[in-house]
DNA sequence: ATATATTCCGCAACCGATTGCGCAACTTTT
DNA sequence: AAAAGTTGCGCAATCGGTTGCGGAATATAT
């Protein structure tokens, strides 16, 4: 049953007034007398009136809509950052629109397009892995509607970014387990087509630099599909005896290596040390913990929700870069080199 | 910049044709000549119209859009969970919008009527741990919106459900572990007041029962704060040495016990065997993989859209009960106490 | 050449709510 | 008691499309 919803008019006639009347009423408009008001008021709830927000918002020039964009809904990260925004979001009167792009670049534009037939006042995009130029949101940008791009981007002049500060990330992490003795050390990297895998590539790199640290080629994997993991980890280990530790540039590769490092019987960190760069879940329920560099899914979401919302309400167009930076969470699976007795402290 | 919209009477006007001409020619009504549709269509493409969707939507008395309701951003489910429903959204040419009730249920009618606002076509609901009744989803049945529960329910006579058939898991499960020789097994469920997690214990108590199998109240752990978990579990330990199975109730819960007993020195499945009723993901990272009974999130996700879509469609009110069957994962993380030599094969 | 049928497009109502303007009725001022 | 000011509400335009109906222009039939 269509059950045909009730609409101002019927309000209208059934109380005797206009429409315009029970608008305002509805509305708390002070030109309304408080009798009206109450009468008006009944009588909605009598008839259990739902205001039809796609009229409202037809003559307003906002939708209170703001659209998010994912690649895919990944079991890390992605959720805590929805929770992040969907908070902000939530406070400031606005609804989230959650899309996802399945990693295609012909999805996001097309999603790109379809927020802007729903007059959303705001785009967030996580960009997929096929992007790299960013022409196909400009219908947003022509539309005056504001984007966001956040985690996953890539290098740009126009649009506000809000990101890790990725390659920090990864000096920092390839310097901690320097700083503990290892010389040796596997990175585990994504795609190298995203600028995140990129930036914490040549952050590793750059320490490993700055300490006149060899690396070999070997050294470095780059997983693009997550069965080639295996094979690339095993020939690393062949190629150089001494690996003294692992670094894995987020929680899905994180996962994946410390199962197969337990797999090949290798003890953490009695045999290899384990680092990563994480929101926090996964290194928790790991065996034993795993010591990372912390950035918060939730304040990613809640920051750039906030930087969105301010380019929404004061109409600007200005460009922002912001880097979130990480914070060391140390929780046992990296073995100090440096002192001869390596046995952890019972507490 | 607002960057005032094109509309089609900007395209009327620029073409000196009127505005219900455009919209037909846009909308490719045999009514208009071809000729005049490329026409349009190119003044439309130059002028780089953007259709606006809630003014169309107006008349028509669909929207295209889904609403999603979940208490929480699980990192486990709800992810592929969201996937499966958007594939087929999709597919359908409809439009998700996902909202979060932060397991709060005045979240929850707040969302329910805020979808009703938006004339979604339709609501897909996973309860929050609050919601003990449903009256405050009336307001959706009263506009005639299709509503699904799925995955977290209660019982309801009134609304369309599609769960996994928890209590069969359950027994399934502790089945499963019986048949190879384990007789005291502890059980890790969730809140009892969410049905999912009261079927779940049920199977479990009834395979006990179904083999006159002794079941102590220290072998079921009911967990409400992940924070209680360590100790029960101890309690449980020493109040039954003989201990040799651990059956957890879901992926969230599993990984967390996993943890435990590695952290408490227990080999797996040497020591104490493990079992879940799990999407598949946490099992296979975690090590040894853990043998699990397999419901599939995406599945479960892509079977309540085509059954919402097709209430949708048919504008059906015909109520059903859905219920999923799972499927024996078998991957390592429970030895068989039946034979007397209980090493692997290495393969 | 007149009548009938097509083709192609414009007119205008409509969806449901908002809002500027105007006006009657009532109150207050002088 | 007439003028001025308030109060409370209705009228009607408007947002941006969609669509039934009618009608002019052209093509076809008689």
């Amino acid at each position: 049953m269509p059950a045909n919803r009730v609409t101002l008019k019927d309000i209208a006639q059934q109380t005797g007034l206009s429409t315009g009347t029970i608008s305002r009423a509805l509305a708390d408009h002070p030109d309304i007398s408080t009798e009206t008001k109450t009468r008006v008021r009944d009588a909605a709830q009598a008839m259990s009136y739902i205001p039809n927000y796609r009229a409202r918002y037809l003559r307003a020039k906002h939708s209170q809509l703001i659209a998010l964009i994912v690649p895919e809904m990944n079991m890390f990260f992605v959720p805590s950052m929805i929770a992040g925004i969907n908070r902000v979001v939530q406070q400031n009167d606005y609804s989230l629109i959650v899309f996802q792009s399945d990693n295609s670049i012909v999805q996001e534009r097309r999603l790109a397009e379809y927020a802007s037939h729903l007059s959303a006042d705001g785009v967030l995009l996580v960009l997929s892995s096929e992007t790299s130029d960013l022409q196909h949101l400009e219908v947003l940008h022509d539309c005056g509607i504001p984007v966001a791009l956040l985690d996953r981007t890539i290098e740009t002049s126009k649009y506000t970014t809000i990101t890790i500060d990725d390659e920090e990330a990864g000096r920092e992490a390839a310097s901690y387990l320097m700083d503990r003795g290892h010389t040796r050390i596997v990175g585990v990297f994504g795609d190298q087509r995203q600028r995140i895998s990129s930036m914490r590539l040549r952050g590793f790199r750059h320490a490993h630099a700055e300490r006149s640290l060899p690396l070999g080629d070997s050294q470095i994997i780059r997983v693009t599909m997550m069965d080639d993991l295996e094979a690339q980890l095993e020939r690393a280990f062949n190629e150089y005896p001494d690996i003294s530790a692992v670094f894995t540039m987020t929680d899905d590769l994180l996962v994946h290596t410390h199962h197969l490092l337990a797999r090949r019987g290798s003890r953490i960190p009695e045999d290899v040390s384990l680092m990563a760069i994480s929101d926090g879940q996964a290194p928790s329920f790991l065996h034993p913990n795993v010591t990372h560099l912390r950035h918060s899914g939730i304040e990613v979401g809640e920051r750039t929700a906030h930087i969105l919302i301010g380019m929404i309400k004061h109409n600007s167009d200005a460009m922002m870069d912001v880097r979130i930076r990480t914070t060391l969470v140390e929780m046992g699976s990296v073995a100090d080199r440096t002192r001869p007795t390596k046995r952890r402290a019972a507490r």
